[in-house]
DNA sequence: CTGAAACATGAATCAAGATTCAACTTGAAA
DNA sequence: TTTCAAGTTGAATCTTGATTCATGTTTCAG
């Protein structure tokens, strides 16, 4: 519970009226439990089905106080989002670098996004919603994580472990193929082994299916 | 506006209750002018933020005359996303078939997808849309297209065309880079040509990234 | 210790919008 | 023609739930 959403600097949260920025340690704690408490609600059931009471609720904190730290409700969704983005990427980025090559960089940023999925399934959803809730938040989160992957692949076709040109649009696939392999394996369903799907995957991005 | 639903034989609409199912001539007419305006009420403004009004508005009819075809918001949508299913399925269907080998089959189904993605825009939301409102039409949705997928790369390996042992792993990576594709070059932003990103996603399908 | 400034509280307010319903029309079968 | 099932109508009802606010309680700088 208090995990979901770790060393977060959160939101800003200035949006031309007053600044909400707690200033005290109790305030820190309250709004900490607030935003864990949300991510749990509407991981689990979703932006509209969720009440502000039911999030005050789970964190333990009255319902006026709610506003003392958020305008909307659409507002601490906003911020669970880009928290959400942040530590998707800072679950993934390590061991991306870690890896020897660019196909080992492709398939390590599989394997750990497929973990992360895993481990975080209802919670991730969130980021998912947000293509209704908070188009913008949605883009943002796609946007840099496919200008990352694209990075990636443009170094490997200059250092000459990839075909020449490789570029935005295949990182867009990748991006694509990841997100429906968590969602089906991740989030749906444990069926199958998740180490299989990770090497078929790797083996399709790697060298197609074209029989040689 | 008329064409959006077209020649659909629609919902059964029995829901445990009275069969809702139009008798006469007039009455389909109403129900196909409450879908097509559903369709675009919601596929512009999302499932929560558009109303029953809004669809009657649009339909031309009274408010009440919603509660003749549906019993509820939810009805109406889920009735919508099992269209749209089908149309898909329809727009891409007959250019697999017609298609010689089976990498030119795949490569044709992400053309006419795309095809149709781009024509529908908006509209084709509402299938997104589902993941949250309807999430059993969502599952099915996507659990048969990927089926089909899944058929055809197994009969192309069958036919000595394909890698053995591709299935579904594969199908369903394929399919998500075909809606990730669908979603940024056919919804958000006609930048791109095309050709030139189904040019690329296919080369990636058939030939995967690495160097030769 | 003391008094703002921060923070907490939850009943009351308010708006939106889904659903109901009783009265009215239409059209085609008899 | 007549009649009735099918279809239409929109004002009234009802729920739900977000947001406000007046009133307490805590914290901490001085």
């Amino acid at each position: 519970m208090s995990d979901a959403t770790k060393q977060q600097s959160v939101a800003p949260a200035e949006m031309g009226d007053q600044d909400r920025t707690p200033r005290t340690e109790r305030g820190r704690r309250t709004l900490r439990a607030l935003l864990d408490a949300a991510a749990q609600e509407f991981g689990a059931k979703g932006f509209h089905a969720t009440g502000i009471t039911d999030i005050t609720r789970r964190a333990g904190v009255a319902l006026g106080s709610f506003y003392t730290y958020f305008t909307s409700k659409e507002e601490i969704f906003r911020a669970l989002v880009t928290d959400l983005s942040a530590q998707v990427k800072a679950h993934v980025t390590p061991h991306v670098l870690a890896a020897p090559d660019a196909l080992a960089k492709e398939q390590a940023a599989l394997d750990h996004y497929l973990d992360f999925v895993s481990e975080q399934q209802l919670i991730y959803r969130i980021i998912d919603e947000a293509e209704f809730v908070a188009p913008d938040a949605y883009q943002d989160h796609y946007r840099s994580t496919v200008a990352r992957i694209a990075a990636r692949l443009q170094a490997g076709a200059a250092a000459g472990e990839l075909r020449e040109g490789v570029g935005e649009v295949e990182a867009w696939a990748i991006a694509g193929m990841n997100v429906f392999l968590g969602l089906r394996y991740g989030v749906w369903g444990n069926d199958r082994e998740l180490r299989d799907v990770l090497e078929r995957a790797h083996q399709l991005v790697a060298d197609g299916l074209r029989k040689r």
